[in-house]
DNA sequence: TTAACTGGAAAA
DNA sequence: TTTCCAGTTAAC
């Protein structure tokens, strides 16, 4: 340990030294000497590129995409260099670039134009955006020898057509990607159909016409379908997987994949939008009304909007594929810049489930120690039925066991004395506990009529979950949703309570579903809750048996409601037509262009002075959104879609005003997902 | 972090 | 009017 370091040790302590020794003062290279720089910057009034020379010695490394190190205000500052050219429009001095990180041309031209556009129609900045664009570098990956992909050959494009022959329009769309054009659909699936079967035809036949795809799905179990499909139908090793709980270095080895052009074909999450696939074809999104697209981190893009703006501007087809039509996707069709596709009447009616509602009030069940549930009769007979023949789907709209408690003497919530988060129980006979801080409220008294017992308005999964298990107390009881998550279920009878997005499938189809506490997703805070109600139901419709092989789903809920009438009906376009109709006149999203502005108070009255508005703008509030002891204040500013651009314009100047007198940038968000 | 710029005051 | 200096601002 104290011996004299060896020679291995001695040269790389002196590469270290070279390493750290700055870059010897020498001119300019002689070509291009001007690097044009994207830096990443925290400053909106910055989101600009900046020109640095090249020192001859990083002439050769210094090439458009790559990564670099730049000094910015005198601190290194990491970059990517976008152009090389012979002279800079900078009337000062340049400073040399630091370092060239890596040769790896990570940035390409069209992910640096739609990280400009998706920074403009978000109001946010190109730094901002890069950084969801591109995943961090992973050294060791970049300097392996990938695998070289295998040859195969491309199934038949007949075949592929024949993939989508239950839809009118299908096959004529994927002989359109297969011939090399830029069709766009809007599909609504069969109930039960394959699709992930089909987004891989659609793949398939754009890569027959020598281009790529891009296919976006909710989450990782719907990467997982599309990527058993691909192989499936191309084999191995000519698409990747792109997520980003794949871990540093698999994400990293995927996007160089793409970036390297080995592989044309990529499926994902939201953050999938943005890979570099070369020559692109087709982006594909599955379900685009799932929240899970609207990205959380600045500018809050969503990844539909992304690949529709990717779609425009790289001349790709596109495709929207849902169970439910989103009411985005709907505009998309009534504007006529997309086609509808979908099975004829007579074969939906076919395909799909049969749908009865059973209102709450129907004749319950007498509560004694058999059946304890809330359960309409109706229900019960159904699932009873059903059980004689497969799994039955229970869908519950809330997780955990009694998510929130109410006093039963005055029904006022349940609050936690340290925190005022909400009181809930997460088992049977445990003592509630605050879902904000944990604390265990094992004494509560209620502070308005002083009463100690606690009861519970909502029902979670899990209670649900133990009450139909004393129903049908011969039956096999699976529970999925939070963070234990059920993918399939074999066809054997058996009660599968789910939480929305934690369905497990099942081969054939569930024999029946049954639709809980359906007024607790319509009563959800915002104008998508019916929207966003039809698009849950539907999608665990789907996954029922056909009407004709007994397949039945029973809703528990006021049988008025109209996302409950179109569900019956098996009808989500005309339900999300009418939704268009409705918030067209409302002004609101998708037929207007929405934003909020979110700060302090104080922030915002500043705001509000110093955001200059172009004409017919609207500002509807402020009003006050604290959450918990932090004061937080909010507008929402209003125009037409036509006028969108310009918003987006003033509100990424009221950013670039702030940070250059140094004050916090507020959150904008363009285009919320909803307005709580 | 730091070079360039600004404007105000003192000197001529 | 010129020069100097301190505080400000932009940042390649």
């Amino acid at each position: 340990m104290t011996s004299a370091p060896d020679h291995e040790q001695l040269a790389s302590l002196k590469s270290e030294v070279r390493k750290r020794r700055p870059q010897p003062v020498i001119g300019p290279a002689s070509e291009c000497p001007v690097a044009r720089v994207l830096v990443a910057l925290p400053l909106a009034h910055l989101d600009r590129p900046f020109d640095y020379t090249v020192p001859a010695g990083l002439h050769a490394q210094a090439q458009p995409g790559c990564r670099v190190k730049v000094r910015f205000a005198g601190r290194d500052v990491a970059g990517y260099l976008v152009e090389r050219r012979e002279e800079s429009d900078h009337p000062g001095r340049l400073a040399p670039l630091r370092t060239v990180v890596s040769t790896e041309p990570v940035l390409v031209p069209a992910v640096r134009e739609l990280a400009r556009l998706v920074a403009d129609r978000y109001a946010g900045t190109v730094a901002d955006v890069l950084r969801l664009a591109v995943p961090p570098r992973h050294a060791r990956v970049e300097a392996e020898v990938p695998a070289k992909p295998p040859t195969s050959s491309p199934p038949a494009s007949s075949l592929l057509t024949e993939q989508w022959a239950a839809y009118d329009g299908g096959s004529a769309f994927v002989a359109r990607l297969a011939a090399g054009s830029a069709p766009r659909a809007v599909w609504t699936t069969l109930p039960g159909d394959p699709w992930p079967e089909r987004f891989a035809a659609a793949a398939a036949a754009t890569a027959a016409a020598g281009r790529g795809s891009l296919l976006c799905v909710p989450d990782a179990r719907d990467v997982a379908r599309v990527d058993t499909a691909l192989t499936a139908l191309l084999g191995p090793g000519q698409h990747v997987v792109l997520t980003a709980d794949l871990g540093p270095a698999v994400r990293y080895r995927s996007f160089l994949a793409i970036s390297r052009g080995h592989a044309r074909i990529v499926v994902g999450t939201r953050a999938a939008a943005f890979a570099p696939v070369h020559d692109l074809g087709l982006v594909a999104i599955w379900d685009d009304g799932d929240d899970l697209y609207a990205e959380p981190r600045a500018p809050y893009p969503h990844a539909r909007e992304v690949l529709l703006l990717r779609a425009h501007h790289e001349g790709a087809a596109c495709l929207l594929g849902a169970v439910a039509r989103s009411v985005e996707a709907q505009s998309l069709v009534e504007l006529g810049w997309a086609a509808g596709v979908a099975a004829s009447r007579v074969l939906v009616r076919r395909r799909a489930p049969q749908v009865h509602v059973a209102g709450e009030h129907d004749h319950e069940l007498e509560r004694d120690a058999v059946h304890a549930t809330r359960m309409p009769r109706r229900v019960f007979e159904v699932v009873r039925a059903a059980l004689a023949d497969g799994p039955v789907l229970v869908h519950s709209p809330r997780s955990g066991y009694q998510p929130a408690l109410a006093c039963s003497a005055c029904r006022r919530g349940a609050r936690c004395e340290r925190c005022s988060g909400p009181l809930g129980r997460s088992a049977a006979r445990t003592a509630p506990q605050c879902r904000w801080c944990a604390a265990v409220a094992d004494a509560w008294r209620c502070p308005y009529c002083r009463g100690t017992t606690l009861r519970a308005p909502v029902v979670g999964a899990l209670r649900t979950a133990e009450e139909w298990g004393r129903s049908f107390p011969q039956t096999a009881v699976v529970s999925s949703g939070g963070d234990h998550v059920i993918d399939e279920v074999d066809s054997r009878p058996a009660l599968v309570i789910a939480t929305p997005g934690a369905e497990p499938r099942v081969a054939g189809g569930y024999a029946a579903a049954v639709l809980l506490d359906t007024w607790q997703t319509l009563a959800r805070p915002g104008y998508r809750a019916g929207e966003e109600s039809l698009r849950r139901w539907f999608n665990v419709a789907g996954l029922v048996r056909p009407a004709d092989k007994g397949g039945r789903v029973v809703v528990v809920g006021e049988p008025d409601a109209p996302a409950l009438q179109a569900l019956v009906r098996w009808d989500a376009e005309g339900f999300v037509s009418r939704e268009l109709a409705d918030r067209t006149a409302a002004r609101l999203t998708p037929a207007a262009r929405l934003a909020t502005v979110t700060a302090g108070p104080d922030t915002l009255t500043d705001v509000l002075v110093a955001l200059d508005l172009p004409r017919h703008v609207e500002v509807l509030g402020p009003v006050d959104v604290s959450d918990g002891d932090e004061l937080m204040a909010r507008v929402v500013v209003r125009t037409t879609r036509e006028r969108g651009r310009a918003l987006s314009r003033a509100l990424q100047q009221l950013q670039a005003g702030r940070s250059s007198r140094k004050l916090t940038s507020v959150r904008v968000q363009v285009d919320p997902s909803d307005l709580g």
